[in-house]
DNA sequence: GGCCAATCGGAAATCATCCTCATTTAACAA
DNA sequence: TTGTTAAATGAGGATGATTTCCGATTGGCC
């Protein structure tokens, strides 16, 4: 068990873990550190990777459980990217909407909702009940771009 | 070489590839055959179900290399479920979302883009130049509706 | 401190995706 | 038609991602 790296993020997951009856480990919130901290969105493989190098030995397969954990708590999102892989994010905000640097995969958040003045009118015509939706949005980063151009 | 299962979407998909200079194989044809009679988005499984039922023995390979190929002609689509897996709908316009129905994962298609009119300012803010979105919405469609209530 | 359900670690099982290479085939021109 | 050729396919093995299993450990609570 290690000490006091804790912030306002992991504060925030140990009390949604205990809110539903669930065990903060040391391995629950090295993961909520790795993600905050790293600023960016992950794969399953960096998340332990990070988390190894802050507790030492530590499964794989935790590294699942507990992103499966924190995906239906909301604590964190998965991602998606053009190529087709996947990684995951931090999010403490409840509706919030990602960007993501397709150059350095950093993860940036808007909490104005797109679809939500969005007029479902024509889409409900068809007969469809929208309930929920998935936004992201791909481009470039301040820093990503300066690198790039000139 | 099967017979005449040729449909307003294959004789397009014929066009398409033609004209990036790819071959039109029974074996792509029956993809776009698969995908767009089910009017639903199918996982990989389900698309080579489909196909050995028509062509007989076909390899697996032959699906991904498939849909790899139209997704980058555009026409065939990537769809994720909440679930985390993912599935492939055909679609032939440019620029157009999905609605997926979380219970019979049919899929419907709306044009109108709650992205295009989005004012990016307040994200733009944070130095983050938007290139591209992805937008999908989830909910149910009629048919399931229906069952579901009353 | 001690109990117990929740969680973990490690390894193996499962599943998805991609690769290799020998064989086949669509497209095109003669 | 027929021949040529690059593109595409099938089979199955390689690779990588994810899940499962089970015995060992640990956090939360009395």
């Amino acid at each position: 068990m290690l000490k006091d790296f804790e912030c306002a993020q992991e504060s925030y997951a140990k009390e949604v873990l205990r809110g539903k009856g669930l065990k903060s480990t040391a391995q629950r919130l090295a993961v909520v550190h790795v993600l905050h901290t790293s600023g960016k969105s992950l794969s399953v493989g960096e998340i332990h990777d990070g988390v190894k190098e802050m507790l030492g030995t530590t499964g794989l397969a935790t590294i699942y459980r507990t992103l499966e954990v924190f995906e239906d708590l909301g604590i964190v999102k998965r991602l998606h990217f053009p190529g087709g892989g996947h990684g995951y994010a931090f999010s403490r905000e409840e509706h919030v909407h990602h960007m993501v640097c397709v150059d350095c995969r950093g993860v940036f958040d808007f909490s104005e909702c797109p679809v939500e003045s969005f007029d479902y009118s024509s889409v409900e015509k068809q007969g469809f009940r929208v309930k929920d939706h998935f936004i992201q949005l791909f481009g470039q980063c301040e820093k990503c771009r300066e690198q790039i151009s000139c």
